[in-house]
DNA sequence: TTGTAGGCGTTATCAA
DNA sequence: TTGATAACGCCTACAA
């Protein structure tokens, strides 16, 4: 009885049906090169056996890992579940399988995490967003590992990405916000710096703002993390003000979701005293009560196009190239007009 | 210009250091057996090489990739999503590694997604619950792969595990919802098939329903996954049974979120008309309206002490061991007394 | 304290 | 169609 189990390895299953490991391999993974008797042999072997490929030591000799990384800002909401499940599916299919961690929104810390993937020897990476320290896509360009942005919308092809104009979609809901008689709006908008999506969702409403003539001092703005609870604390402090918002904008549904919480908890009526707005489109949204109005990503088309389209990076199938995706909004109860 | 880049390895350090790769091998993993001057010297040549270990070869060299992987049921929802973030903190403070893959609540894909983390080198596995086939715990033990199960309490050690009693904690509250005067109580449940969780607490609505001398066939029961709008379905579906509940106490809370936002929909009171319970306490509990009364888990306890038990059973400095957490009924506005 | 050299489990090149 | 055999990049006795 072994004190340490015996994990079968290629050698194993050579031996075992009375051939090379050359072949064992061949069986594996190229089937059509070898012939039906042997794949026969081998294949009873493989299974008697319990054999499993070591998946370090395949990735080694074959320098590739058919592996693909993720980094995605956080996994405490919702944001990006559903995008990043459609692309796994995409990957599948193609027989890649998905490595994925969190950075918390620190730079750093995904810097810390692109290394780490690297160095698991990801074939490929997905990364959220565009806005980061020139020294990481050296990097990635050094080592020559294909990368392709989601989430982000670039304006040339410099880096392969697929997403949606954060900015010019809040600005048409900003818009519509003010088409529909708002003349007083506050912001609560995601931490900017270092996150070029909630930069852009919160220049789309100055863009408007400005557009239709008014001032940006009279426009109240909270940056704040993407929490639920933050989004509440913000709205109280919003309300304090001297002159109250008629609609609170938000840079995504998550913060929305707080706003809504928080005004019920302190009597304030949505929509009849304060109209609320969010962005992304999530679960969520559709069951706050009220639901909310807000900008609606397709999440599950951009992550299978960022599959895809990575896919044919790494395999060089296709140049780097930018997809630009359409996003709608979404009116609900949340908002009306005055 | 070298048309595909180079990747700097251990040999190209140990050359610009002057050392042998033993060396700089040392350098990176035992600094103390290497003097001062010559680990100076070989963390610059590190340094401005850029180099950072092959994780592959690394781990077939030293048979061990201090990579722990954890499978759970789904990412859709939030259930695991504090406590899982808690293990992880665990393990990097200890050095080591997460690998997370989701199963969708399919013991096949569970199986599929052991072995694949397996052939990854994982040095120990996290699990949700117990209830699984016999053979793939052989297939653990086989391979002699510490494994430890998170969200179960077992009465036995034949598993390490870290969990709570779902079945006392839904009796528990179970009975205080009687204790509130309800005698018809309606039941969604999670599908119970292969979820040890989802079936022990419906066990314990039953067991306290008995104990309270009712009959089975008076407790309306619908089992649907863990998804918002399952719960709002099973719902609709409970209220147009000829006898109303007067309370609909849920498998989690999900399905209870999902409850709440339906009974909204269609102009049923919560709690005046009905009263609702969840299960897991997530975020989300706190900001539905009415606040949802559930069981509070205590996750990021849970999730720590994973990490710690797993690690001891890993580095053998812990044999396996049960280790059970207390839970708490939280009182909210969703249950209100008859 | 340092270096030498064998081995980890595959894949891939070349002959046979 | 198959089989030797040399990588792949690192760790780790063992020797110096």
């Amino acid at each position: 009885m072994p004190v340490s189990p015996h994990i079968p390895t290629l050698d194993d299953v050579a031996n075992a049906a009375g051939v090379s490991t050359a072949t064992v391999s061949r069986c594996l993974n190229e089937k059509q090169k070898v012939s039906p008797k042997t794949l026969e042999k081998v294949m009873e072997a493989v299974e008697s056996l319990g054999y499993i490929p070591n998946f370090n030591a395949r990735a080694m000799a074959a320098r590739q890992s058919h592996t693909i990384g993720a980094i995605i800002p956080t996994m405490e909401n919702a944001i990006f579940a559903r995008g990043l499940q459609a692309f796994q599916e995409a990957l599948l299919d193609q027989g890649y399988n998905l490595l994925v961690s969190s950075s918390a929104y620190q730079p750093d810390l995904e810097a810390q995490q692109i290394r780490e993937l690297v160095a698991r020897g990801a074939d490929g990476l997905l990364l959220i967003g565009y806005e980061r320290d020139e020294a990481v896509y050296d990097y990635l360009a050094r080592r020559g590992i294909p990368t392709l942005l989601a989430w982000a919308s670039l304006p040339d092809t410099r880096h392969a990405s697929v997403g949606f104009d954060n900015r010019a979609a809040m600005r048409c809901l900003a818009d519509r916000v003010i088409g529909l008689g708002h003349r007083k709006i506050a912001v609560i908008s995601g931490i900017i710096d270092g996150n070029d999506r909630a930069a852009e969702r919160l220049s789309g409403v100055k863009d408007s703002w400005q557009a239709h003539g008014f001032h940006l001092d009279d426009l109240p703005i909270i940056q704040t993390p993407y929490e639920i609870e933050n989004g509440a604390a913000a709205f109280v402090e919003l309300m304090q003000a001297d002159v109250k918002p008629t609609v609170i904008m938000c840079g995504n549904d998550v913060l929305a979701a707080g706003v809504i919480s928080k005004a019920r908890d302190i009597g304030i009526n949505v929509p009849d005293d304060v109209s609320v707005t969010g962005f992304d489109d999530i679960e969520l949204a559709k069951h706050v009560f009220p639901a909310l109005t807000t900008v609606h990503v397709p999440h599950r088309e951009m992550g299978r196009i960022a599959a895809e389209n990575l896919i044919a990076l790494i395999e060089k199938r296709a140049e780097k190239a930018t997809h630009r995706l359409d996003v709608s909004i979404v009116m609900r109860a949340s908002l009306k007009g005055l």
